[in-house]
DNA sequence: ACTAATGTACGAACTGGTGAGTTAGTAATA
DNA sequence: TATTACTAACTCACCAGTTCGTACATTAGT
């Protein structure tokens, strides 16, 4: 109860321009994920920041600037988890199966990221095309997939005649879906895509189909 | 039949109700579809109609109300279009071909609904569940697939340990996915999924997706 | 002392929703 | 047929609360 005017020392936080920033993507990249570009309230990621709402537009300019800046960053966590990949010293069967499951995982891990993609999408992938940061991004995984894929096929093992981007699609729309969609379909059809005791069912599923694809015997023609 | 009863309404001057309420859902498919709920603006809905703000309210109750009438109503179109599938009289290994390529049109020919499935899955699903409509709304597709999977199951043509439900989400991740994100897809990797020129290619790799998967050769174990 | 970093208070524009009144269609009645 | 009574369909103007953004004051670190 120390009712004397107590200068604004709330906690010992000394000043901190990156720690501050840090903050406020995390905070903004939740209630983004979580109620997606106009249903997000600058006032409401200020409130639950330890700063205030100034300092987003201090620092990043304005909401729109905001939510790019977010999705920068998720997509630099998933840029650095694909530098990671390291499957390329198994056989290209067990290398594909390996590398699809490490998407199933990485999906499941960071719904807000899908939902940052899902919420990107229905706004014409705009903010990927402004921001520079994100236009030349390259792909790891596509390099390492790209790399098997031509191993496979060149030994006569993978038959179908895909290239790196289609089994990138291939793999990255069937974890996608699982998380997306999640709640649609579990409403729709009473079954929950991500519940933990179906985990492995649908891991094995995946890889499952991506190989099945991929070693088919071709119909000659 | 010319029933003398019929309300004369021979241009939309008159006053229909059910025209009009149509008409709000039209606009405010399209509206939602295209920028979501949240940025949906209920008097840009009604600009865009031939009424006025206050039918809205007078005919669906409020926006919440009104954005699950256009799911409701999105979701019976599929519905009434699963109706008529017709595959049943083909082998088992065509009728799924021919039910995944059907899948795929239909949802390229449906990128509104896509995008409204995804809208409502940042939405936790909460309109399906609080819709009576769509809370025990059956899928025909599912029936069909259902059959056709035992009948492949029991011949032993088909050697995988899927049910309908999980061969549904197969199909659809790979269709939906291609769709709705086709926008940060194309951004990062300079490919459009929904290229008509591709068009052919990414249906045949839907069809010898699945029907690989089905027909492959299972370890035993 | 100087500047980057931060906080407070405020406002113009917007947004979902509503109150109150009007018009068109219809059916019963005279 | 003409009148009346009634209701569904509709319009307009406005409110109460919200939302993004900013002007201005203040503080901490060097």
């Amino acid at each position: 109860m120390t009712s004397v005017e107590e200068p604004a020392r709330s906690n010992g936080r000394t000043r901190d321009a990156a720690r501050t920033q840090a903050e406020i993507l995390d905070v903004a990249t939740q209630e983004f994920a979580r109620v997606g570009f106009a249903g997000a309230r600058v006032d409401d990621i200020a409130a639950r920041t330890s700063t205030t709402k100034r300092m987003i537009y201090y620092y990043f300019g304005g909401k729109e600037q905001l939510f790019t800046a977010v999705l920068e960053r998720a997509y630099g966590v998933i840029r650095d988890a694909e530098q990671e990949l390291d499957v390329e010293h198994l056989d290209p069967v067990a290398a594909i199966r390996r590398l699809a499951e490490l998407t199933f995982d990485h999906h499941e891990q960071h719904p807000d990221f899908i939902r940052l993609v899902s919420i990107e999408n229905i706004h014409g992938a705009e903010h990927i095309a402004a921001s520079e940061k994100l236009g030349r991004i390259g792909s790891p995984a596509l390099d390492v997939i790209r790399r098997i894929l031509e191993s496979g096929q060149k030994s006569g093992l993978f038959t179908a005649d895909v290239d790196a981007v289609d089994l990138h699609a291939m793999i990255s729309s069937f974890c996608f879906f699982r998380v997306s969609n999640r709640h649609t379909f579990g409403a729709l059809f009473g079954r929950d895509l991500v519940d933990p005791a179906q985990r492995e069912h649908y891991r094995a599923m995946l890889g499952d189909m991506v190989i099945a694809y991929l070693t088919a015997p071709r119909a000659e023609d």
